[in-house]
RNA sequence: GGGGCAGUGAUCUAGCUCGGUUUAUGAUACCACUCUCACACAGUGGAAGUCGGUGGUUCAAAUCCGCCCUGCCCCA
């Protein structure tokens, strides 16, 4: 007799003993390195260079996890797909994480000193993340480092500037003078998301105005004294009687006497203070809306050092708090404070310092975007999103554009602003775009002034810019140096498409940014959309479907996770818990019952790799074949309309269902008897059609799986077929050519399999019992030979009268009859 | 305050676009029994929800409409 041993020894898939190698053995064969010579489509994705300041958790690692499934599968549709690995390195939050780990502030140390600390950080956590890279099995092209792009690189910055010298010139960036967040112990501008807000609580004077045209009092609540010169208008609430009279009157400050309107707005809260506020330069985010609103000039009182200007001449010099003592005293003596309380307050403070933040008027670079809004929502509707819903948030995100883009910020790690200042016109020269400047610390490539011709020197400008003017020219990075190896003929030949790139994979939560701002440059630099597909993904949050954090004790990471299930598993749980586009709540009780389907299917494959691959010629399907042919055909069909559209839940659930509850359970049991063949009760032709078909069916189980889980499916089909299942293209449907009659018999098979072993339960018999002679119900007799092996039948009897102590079996619209 | 998304057994999820074919799908966990020749990281069986709340449309609603509540994301 023959002994079917397996080619799978293992009785288990043990991830922390193949995993690292099968990856070791994938970056020593080059399977995914780009190759632009290998005739086939290309397929660019943009990946998200992950930001170096923090480790992953497990937002992240499911994140990329999903994207090497697109990667993945976009190669196995046939596409030689451009997957760079890479890393964000430039911006504020490594700036705040150098300060916190060297126990400094940035401007006390020299610049450069400061560079290197960030960087030594970068470099760390950026190994970091490489390593949750491998053990995830990501197919990046290459993760060689000096192949891993960073966006502080020189080359990359050289790239940022050059496009913004050319968007320079063609004067679609301007200096203005407008109000931001400003830190005057950081001394520089910060973004609205740098703001922390600290609640306490502060003293809120009733002051008393005089109105110019009755000569009557009106009583304004203030918490900030201080501004009373800085008042721009005053409004109440369109809705407030009290105040109706005022409108279109003028009310003369106290001290200053300075006139101001009085007008409607309806940001006035009628039940806040008296119902009536000053509207100053600037006390919070929302005057400065008002003044942007209402096209106020702005009397600014407060200098970057956070001391009053000279537009308050008493006061001078002052600090802003100081100041409001002194302005809160006098209005008190000159019996202008009708009364004075405490009130809650939550006052903006410097995220890094958590000195209180101030609202300034700065000259900062901007972008023009708002004339572009236009053509960007055409661009929109030429993408294709997925899901397709994620359309909406940019939409919603381009009507509400009504600034253009501020771009330069008063930091140090990020790329520097190309422009050195004339010392004697101060007209801003502009270098030739190409090299990487940094007017910082560069001489300047120029000795006389473009415009007025002196040559009494330059001044470099000290700023950098915001990083998303890095991040949104990744897509043209990675077409111009792949992998950090500059190909203009690549670059040439992808843009001659209708779109610089194909794909933009990226989370929901940075659509009106990262999205967004990419879609602006590739517009003005190239005058296309810069993608042709926009992956929207939700977030991992924790259990409770709150933000995961790490000082709460809700994160959990990515390594722990691996060590414990595997690769394959986080990967599967990650692509299997939600469908495409919403949130997932991290459990780690179902990550574990994940990493069960696992080693089932490994088992499947074991069990398989007991028999021989025969060809399609040597065999003679039976009924059984046909119909789990049929079933695989039907998953395959849908599994890969879910692949289409990059919804990895889709594939996923099919192939767990359709390997487990079909294949394994019915499938494989009902074959079992005609494989194994012990008694010669099958032809060798019968025989060798279980073989095909069990073979036939895991391959194609282990292909549609590959993108998913791509250790196990690699092991598995090194270990059968001595090749690797990475370069494998994903069949065709048509591919799996087969009658599909027997698939209306999948619910009644599935019915009357699940009926006998409930039978034998109730009987408080074991599974293997024999059962010694069964009527069959009519339409189960092509698989009557197979069920009969599969229940231990020994005989089928062609009428009911022949059995005795029949035991009565109730299938939906049949009686099956057994005796026992 | 505005916009978007969501709310189905202990947990997660399908169904909802086109209301009836569902006595609501599947999974995890749970309980019981079984080590049956690929797998005890298994098998078989069981218990468990009336579909966020409320009102309406309808012969009929998880599925359509109104209002409310809750959570998340973005913006102000």
């Amino acid at each position: 007799m023959t002994e079917f041993n397996p080619k799978l020894t293992d009785r288990i898939y043990d991830p922390k003993k193949q995993d690292i190698s099968l990856f070791n053995i994938w970056q020593e064969e080059k399977l995914f390195t780009f190759n632009k010579n290998s005739g086939k489509k290309i397929y660019c994705i943009d990946t998200p260079p992950p930001y170096a300041n923090a480790s992953w958790h497990m937002g992240g690692a499911i994140h990329y996890s999903s994207i090497d499934m697109i990667a993945r599968y976009m190669r196995m549709s046939g596409h030689e797909v451009l997957f760079p690995m890479c890393m964000d390195r430039n911006g504020l939050p490594i700036e705040v994480q150098a300060e916190k780990e060297f126990k400094i502030s940035m401007h006390d140390v020299p610049r450069e000193e400061f560079l290197i600390m960030c960087k030594k950080i970068l470099d760390r956590v950026g190994d970091q993340i490489l390593n949750i890279c491998k053990i995830l099995g990501f197919s990046n092209n290459s993760f060689v480092w000096e192949e891993v792009y960073k966006t502080d690189e020189e080359q990359y910055r050289a790239l940022t500037q050059s496009t913004i010298i050319k968007l320079f010139r063609e004067e679609r960036i301007y200096e203005d003078d407008r109000p931001n967040n400003y830190c005057t112990r950081c001394k520089t501008t910060i973004a609205d998301n740098e703001i922390d807000y600290k609640s306490g609580s502060h003293i809120l004077y009733d002051v008393k105005f005089k109105i110019k045209e009755t000569g009557k009092e009106l009583i304004i609540s203030t918490s900030r004294p201080e501004l009373i010169p800085a008042i721009g208008v005053i409004i109440f609430n369109p809705k407030d009687d009290r105040y109706k009279h005022l409108e279109g009157k003028t009310a003369v400050s106290p001290i200053f006497e300075n006139e101001i309107q009085i007008l409607t707005h309806h940001y006035a809260k009628m039940d806040f203070g008296t119902g009536i506020l000053m509207v100053c330069a600037y006390g919070d985010s929302s005057d400065v809306q008002i003044f942007r609103e209402l096209n106020l000039q702005p009397n600014t009182v407060i200098d970057t050092n956070g001391l009053i200007n000279e537009n308050v001449p008493d006061y001078t010099g002052l600090t802003v708090k100081e100041a409001r003592k002194q302005i809160a005293n006098s209005l008190e003596v000159q019996g202008y404070v009708v009364e004075k309380k405490d009130a809650p307050h939550n006052f903006p403070t410097c995220s890094r310092c958590k000195n209180d933040v101030e609202f300034l008027s700065m000259p900062e670079y901007y972008l023009k975007q708002v004339e572009y809004v236009p053509t960007l929502k055409e661009y929109a509707n030429k993408m294709t999103f997925f899901p397709d819903y994620m359309i909406q948030v940019w939409l919603d995100w381009l009507n509400t554009v009504s600034i253009d883009w501020p771009i330069s910020r008063r930091r140090y790690y990020g790329t520097e602003v190309p422009v050195w200042y004339c010392n004697s016109c101060r007209h801003p020269n502009l270098p030739e775009p190409g090299p990487y400047y940094q007017p910082w610390k560069d001489e300047p490539p120029f000795d006389t002034c473009e415009k007025c011709g002196s040559s009494e020197g330059f001044e470099g400008d000290i700023r950098t810019f915001d990083t998303w003017i890095d991040s949104s020219i990744s897509e043209i990075y990675i077409t111009l140096h792949p992998h950090n190896k500059r190909d203009d003929d690549l670059f040439k030949e992808l843009n001659g498409r209708e779109y610089l790139c194909d794909m933009r994979p990226q989370g929901k939560d940075i659509v009106r940014t990262w999205l967004h701002y990419t879609m602006l440059r590739g517009l003005l630099l190239y005058n296309k959309p810069a993608f042709k597909h926009a992956w929207i993904s939700g977030h991992v949050v924790d259990r409770k479907g709150e933000k995961m954090s790490k000082s709460k004790g809700t994160a959990t990471y990515p390594e722990d996770m691996v060590e414990k299930y595997g690769g394959d598993a986080l990967r599967l749980y990650g692509a299997i818990e939600a469908s495409h586009g919403s949130d997932i709540r991290f459990h780690e009780q179902r990550l574990q019952g994940i990493s069960k389907f696992i080693n089932k299917f490994y088992n499947v494959a074991r069990f398989v790799s007991r028999f021989p691959f025969v060809t399609k010629e040597e065999i003679k399907l039976q009924p059984a074949d046909e119909w789990i042919l049929s079933e695989l055909k039907r998953a395959h069909i849908e599994s890969i309309a879910g692949y289409e559209i990059f919804d990895f839940q889709i594939p996923s659930k099919i192939f767990r269902n359709f390997t487990w509850e079909i294949f394994a359970s019915h499938y494989i049991e009902l074959v079992k008897g005609r494989a194994y063949n012990r008694n010669q009760d099958y032809t060798e032709k019968e025989q060798k059609a279980a073989w095909y078909t069990l073979h036939k069916v895991l391959i194609e189980i282990t292909k549609a799986l590959a993108p998913l889980i791509p250790f196990v499916t690699d092991f598995i089909y090194r270990g059968l077929y001595e090749k690797t299942i990475h370069i494998e293209s994903l069949s065709k449907p048509d591919e799996i050519d087969v009658d599909e009659k027997y698939r209306e018999l999948t619910p009644i098979l599935l019915e009357l399999n699940s009926a006998i072993w409930k039978h034998k339960k109730n009987q408080k018999l074991p599974l293997n019992t024999r059962i010694k002679r069964a009527y069959l119900p009519k339409n189960f007799s092509p698989f009557a030979r197979d069920l009969s092996s599969m229940h231990l039948i020994d005989e089928l009897v062609e009428d009911k009268e022949d059995l005795k102590e029949a035991h009565k079996i109730e299938l939906k619209d049949s009686l099956f009859l057994i005796e026992l």
